[in-house]
Parts: C-alpha cells; structure tokens; sequence
RNA sequence: GGAUGGGUUCCCGAGUGGCCAAAGGGGACAGACUGUAAAUCUGCUGCAAAUUGCUUCGGUGGUUCGAAUCCACCCCCAUCCA
C-alpha cells in the first residue's frame, strides 16, 4: 500500500482509467479530464476508426464538453492498427499534450496497449513478412497448427512451451518473429517483461458488480441496434470493409456481418454479440487484475455516486504528486 | 378418458444392468497474452482436504451381488385420438 507513492518522481504525469467494456469509463473520464484539465486519449482498438460509431460505442462530439480527445477517428476501417501503430500514435499525442502543459488522461479497455503505452515496450522494429505469414497460415490449415507448432519447437523452444499449439495466431508470430530477426522472440520477450512504468501514473481500472456489468452490456447491445448498427455495418460492407480486415474483427461488426450475409438472422447475431461482449469483458478484467499497482474503483462499493469516485481519484493523483 | 414419445448433473443432450459422478456441446467461473488483442488460446465445472468417501439421473417401492439403465404404481410435459 504505502511505499509507492514516489516511485513515479520525475516521470511524465499520466492517468489511466481501465475497466472492461460498458462499465462508465467514458463518462467518469470526461468528469475527470475537466477536474484537472486533462486531454483524453482513446486506448481503444475501434474507436480509432471512423465511420464505426454505434458499434464501437464512440464518444459523441457532444459528450465530450470541450474537453481534446486523441486517437478517435484518426484510421480508415480498411486500414490496419496494432499495438506499435497504437503506441506511435500515442507518443505523438503526449508529445503535444505535454507540451500544452496538460496531462493525459488514457482511457480504455485494451490493456495489452495500455501496457505498451505505461513500460513503453520496445516492438523491435520489423518489416512486415506477409508471405511468410500467409505461407504459414496456409500451413496450418492444411496440416493443421501442430505442424507450426513443431516449426516452432525447433527454432525457440521456449516460445513452444510458452504457447499452446492450437493457438496459431501467436505460434506464427513467434515464428515470423524469428524469421525476421534471427532471434527468437521469448528473449526479446523476456527482456521486455522487466520494463517498469515510464510514466508518473494512477492506473485506474473501474469496474461493477459482475451481474450488472452484464446486465448493463444487453441493455447496450439492444440500444446500438436500435440506433442503427445494422445500417452502420451496411454501409461499412458497401465500403468495401471484409471480414478479415482489423476493423471487421470489432464486436457487434463480424457479427452482423454475418447477419448481412445472410449466415444468422439477425436474433441470433444479437445474441452472439451480447454473448461474445460478456465474454470479452471477462478477459479484459483478467487482464487488469494481474496488471500491478492498479487502483480498483468498483462502484458498488461508491454507491455508483460519480462524484465520490472523482473525489477518491483526486485524492489518489495528490498523494501520487500527479496534480 | 385412451395412444404414443419423453422427464439425466446450471442449460441442451448422449447413455438402456457393472468399465457412470455419468460422453459431447453451451453457459458460468478461472487463466494465458509483448505487432491481428473487441483478436487468439487454455483450464475447470455434484459435495467433501482426499488415489477414499458421500449424494445425484421426475417420485415411491421392487427385482438384482450390483440400476440412470429392468419391473410396478404415481406425478409432470409433448403430440395424437376421443
């Protein structure tokens, strides 16, 4: 508990506000934002993209009071985003927030770029090997992912043991990794994994009572669809977007992609939404929960009473010298 | 009232005398994660500290060394006939 309070000295100023989908991080970081005169920056792998609003529950111009965001609408649904673009785009957003002598305020349930952003993780640069990982992909398919997952064991056993062999995704990269650069990928990323914060930060993760952070995301889900989702992702397809693109990958859009492609009717797209939308809200607080020195607002423990929350937050930043 | 099919662990669903605490799937829960992360993947799921014990397959009673599985009666559901 005590003890930490000056870790940070020195280091840039920074407030994170994470918490699984649907919970109110949007909300309490507009409240927030103004009460330092703050800038918010999106860590959110949709919201970066335009022309997916309903879906990807974006900020409204309106809602946002004047205070700067970052990092919303700023890709093309075709175009692809990753954890390096994500953290590029980020440092070019401190750089001018620092600069106006504001401090960032990172809101977002992504925390795997969260964590990129705070250690500053070092993604060796590399060219893309598109062929390499098509061949691959391919590969697996046909001979399925112990093949990989055998390619892999010979290279960087480490990595194989690290990694199951159903999980394809990582055994590629892994394997591409290598091919990239001759070494194997656990060793960069062990090196990586000792990384401290770079940031004089409050991580904040807000969360709720399971049932009604579950509740609360078919209440959201139904909302999006009666604003208009299904047109949304209309006219996204008649863009030219595919299932296999980044963007298409968003919950509620493959989804309803199907539906459009006449694979579901559009009950059954709706309920896998809400499904896969709870699922995923799991995985983001295992995420958060194994993430160090995080600051759990749960609030049902504020009585859901917003300004109490903001006053905990202020208090902590204070203690932490951040404002 | 009659005929037929059916009631299985949170749900769906397999199991028709021992190898069954009961396949498989779903959900729930837990976890991994360092260039696809709203992605991808893993584990676990009757109770009890237990390689052992206890309770469970609509209910009750019976047959048997032994039953979720066989028999009898009863209750409920579905469809059909009256």
């Amino acid at each position: 508990m005590e003890g930490k309070e000056n870790q940070g000295q020195g280091l840039p100023p920074m407030v994170v506000i994470g918490g699984p989908t649907g919970v109110g991080k949007t909300k309490l970081s507009i409240g927030l934002a103004k009460a330092i005169g703050g800038e918010i920056i999106s860590a959110d792998s949709m919201q970066v993209y335009e022309y997916m609003d309903v879906g990807s529950a974006k900020i409204r111009p309106d809602e946002m009071q004047g205070v700067p965001h970052h990092l919303i609408n700023v890709l093309k649904p075709w175009e692809e985003f990753n954890v390096v673009t994500f953290q590029k785009l980020c440092k070019e957003a401190l750089k001018g927030i620092y600069e106006r002598g504001k401090i960032p305020v990172v809101v977002g349930g992504t925390g795997f770029y969260v964590q990129a952003l705070l250690r500053d993780v070092n993604f060796t640069e590399n060219d893309d090997a598109p062929d390499y990982r098509k061949m691959l992909e391919e590969k697996a398919e046909k001979e399925g992912p112990e093949v990989l997952h055998e390619m892999l064991l010979a290279v960087d056993p480490a990595s194989a043991e690290a990694i199951h062999a159903n999980n394809v995704k990582r055994t590629i990269r892994a394997l591409e990794f290598y091919h990239l650069t001759g070494t194997p990928i656990s060793a960069h990323n062990e090196e990586e994994r000792e990384r401290e914060r770079a940031y004089n930060c409050c991580y904040f993760v807000l969360n709720d009572l399971r049932e009604r952070l579950y509740a609360n995301i078919e209440l959201r889900v139904d909302q999006m669809i009666a604003d208009g989702l299904v047109d949304e992702v209309k006219r996204l397809k008649d863009m030219g977007c595919k299932r296999g693109m980044t963007a298409m990958q968003g919950l509620g859009y493959k989804e309803i992609l199907d539906y459009l492609d006449d694979l579901c009717t559009l009950d059954e797209a709706i309920a896998k939404i809400k499904l896969e939308t709870r699922h995923f809200a799991k995985r983001q607080l295992t995420w958060f929960r194994r993430e160090p020195d995080v600051i759990w607002l749960n609030k049902n423990e504020f009585e859901y009473n917003e300004t109490d929350i903001l006053t905990c937050m202020l208090e902590k930043l204070h203690q932490q010298s951040i404002i």
